[in-house]
Formats: structure tokens, sequence, C-alpha cells
DNA sequence: TAGATTGTTAATCGATTAACAATC
DNA sequence: TAGATTGTTAATCGATTAACAATC
């Protein structure tokens, strides 16, 4: 329903696994909360919203709560995505092994700069002119823009005609609102202003 | 006064510095909001929020409201940044040129493994201990954390130790809040997550 | 002047939090 | 049973949008 929701159903999740790894099988909403930075009735509310619930006075069992979690998010097949721009962001994401980890796949990544292709590689970098027909062959939904800002627009058109679902985009660049076409935009820059702001004395 | 207004702003800075490149003297709330993925009413509402105005009828000078921009986000001089983590998505961040170009320095970079240190590198990579030290040379205010998870928390209370201002925080670790840090999360899985669960065509 | 756009106030919308009845 | 926690509804809070008077 919300999308800052299921958000923090990931934050959730992730709490989860870490204090199941440590070996604990059961948890409340407020505790939950306080790991995952939010309050208890946002806890609660969140679970309402996907339909998960708990035991009034038991609170919740964690390997439940992780499988329903992993129910709602996908985590049971493995998710592919591709990353256009081989650049230094695009190589970092490439290697992210907080993907891998939680079933999502880098299945290959684009570039126009032929220096950059090697399709042996454990991860291909493949030409750009090349991303329509992998998206088709591999029915890839989501994909990761990581391209100088220049170059945003053209690689957004080349990707909706490609049939993508579901765009990460890095750039500061934004793309008309399409039906067919989710954008989450990642503005690492302006996040860093943001703090600067923040920080910065107010002047007397 | 809104900590999403002020990520507005960055927003609209670069919206203008790129107009401004092509020529354009004069802008109106309704275009700038297009270009910024937002409505003209919000463009209004944020300037109005921090006291910067237009011309009725004329709209808004670019030069003039680029420079108010700059001063407000206090893009006059140059901020300098650590990042702890000299991982792969820390090195791409050290040479990320959004930073550089909008007068955001990264000043070194730090990490515990002894192979990653390079003291002459252009943008040096010294070992975690002399963080606080370096803080307290340099005047630093700004920290980035790009270390795995594992490791975060322990990163945090050095940093707060050392009197960092704000932090970016690239893991999906929370740290409690604390008057005296501002910290924003950025959550790459979380976001990609949230990608899937949005495209994931919903169950008949 | 007539027309268009700002700046601001009021209305709306949405998300978070508080509160508490249900119940284990 | 008494006590504690969930699940949900209602209240609050905050942010966005609409509307329009001011004015260039």
């Amino acid at each position: 329903m919300n999308k800052k929701s299921v958000s923090r159903l990931s934050h959730y999740r992730k709490v989860l696994l870490r204090l199941n790894e440590l070996g604990f099988d059961r948890i409340f909403s407020d505790t939950l909360g306080e790991e995952a930075g939010v309050t208890a009735a946002q806890v609660r509310k969140d679970f309402s919203i996907f339909g998960i619930s708990g035991n009034k006075r038991g609170g919740y069992i964690i390997a439940d709560l992780i499988a329903r979690l992993d129910d709602i998010l996908k985590k049971r097949t493995v998710t592919r995505v591709i990353i256009v721009g081989a650049g230094n962001l695009g190589k970092a994401l490439m290697h992210y092994p907080g993907f891998r980890r939680d079933s999502i796949e880098i299945s290959a990544v684009f570039d126009i700069d032929p220096t950059k292709i090697s399709r042996k590689a454990d991860v291909p970098v493949l030409p750009l002119e090349e991303v329509g027909e992998f998206i088709a062959a591999h029915g890839i939904d989501i994909a990761i823009i990581a391209v100088p800002d220049v170059a945003a627009q053209r690689v957004f058109d080349i990707l909706q005609r490609a049939g993508i679902r579901g765009i990460l985009n890095f750039t500061t660049m934004t793309f008309k609102d399409n039906e067919d076409v989710v954008v989450n935009n990642v503005y690492l820059q302006f996040e860093l202003e943001n703090l600067i702001y923040f920080t910065a004395e107010k002047p007397a």
C-alpha cells in the first residue's frame, strides 16, 4: 500500500535475520522497532497492512516472520537485475555483497565504452547496444542507471523501450512518470548536501 | 525547516546549473518544477520557506537563484568529508564526480585493512586509528560510513567520539539518535527490494 | 489595462503515533 | 486470574496541493 512501509519491511527482515543468527526465537514490536529505528506502533501498523500477525502477549516468532517477509519481498527466487554504466559506481554495485546474499543477482553490466567490455567476466560487461536483446532473453524487469547525467535520458529511453519495469536511478535527472516504469531515485549528492545544511552552524 | 525541502533545493540548483549552461536566463516555477519532478506549488512553497523571491509575472532570474541556493547550501566554500571503508563502495564514492564539482571534497578514506593504506595517493587511504586525529586536525564535520554492517556500530562510536556532526550511512544498521550527530541513511538494498515489490505482478 | 505569475493561506492528503479493547 | 502485548481505530502531525489575492 505504502511505499515507505515496504522499505521498512526490508529493514525488519534484515534485523530479524541478524537476531535469528544470534539465537533469538521471539520478538516484540517494541524491540523490533528499536532495532529498526521506528516506533512499536509503526511496526504493528506495517504488519497489519500486509496481514502479518503475531500472538497477543507472546510477540512474534522470528522464523515465521522471516518466512512471511521472504514471501512478500520475493526472496524465494533470485531476482536478476542489470546495471547500465561500468564506471566506479556501477562496478561497486556489481559486487555489492548485500545483493547476492538476499537473492538479488546482477546479471550483467552495460557500457558504451568498448574498452570496458569483458564478456567472459564473472559478471559480464557488455556493449549497450545489446541491452534490449539481453533484457528480452533473460526476462529482466529491473535496471540500475549509473551513468553520467548527460547520458541518463537516452539510457532511460532505451530501457523503457526494452520493457524494463523498474529503475533505480543514481543520476540527478528526473524521468517523466510513466504508467509502466517505476523509478526510485538515489540522490547521493543531495543526501550529502542535506547533511552539510543541517550540520552547518546557523549564523547568529 | 523541512528535511525534504532542503534536498529539493539541491535538486533545483542542479537543474538551474544545467539550464544556465544551456543559455537560459529566466525560469517559471512550473518549468522548474517539471524539470525537478515536483509541482509548481511545491517549488514556490520551498522558495517561500527559505525566503527566496522572484518577480510576479516575470518568474525567477536563474543566475540570482543559483547564487541564493549557493549561499543556502554552502557552496561558496569547499566542504571536506571523509569516508570510512575502502571497499568497492568507498572507493567509488572517493572518485564520485558529482562531489568535487559541487564543492564537496573527499579529504581521506580510512580502513582497518593495512594492505589498503596508501598515504601518498591523491586521496589518501589511512589506518582507522588515525581518524580521530585527522578529524581534529582538518576540522572535519561529516563522514560517510561505507563498511560492512558488522563494523558499523564501532565506526559510529569512534566517529561520534571524534566529534563528527553528520553521517551518511550506507550500512543497514541504525544508530541511536543523538543530539549531536545527524544521520542520513542510504539503504541501497532496500531501494532495490522496494522496486522488486512494486514491479512484481500481483497474484490474481 | 489585461494577462500571467508569484507568494501565501487554507484545504487536503497521507503517514505516524497514541490509545485502548481484545485476548492470550 | 492478572498482566502484557497485539491489532486496529481514532487523533495527531506534517507535508503537499489548491486556490486566489497581490502585483508586475
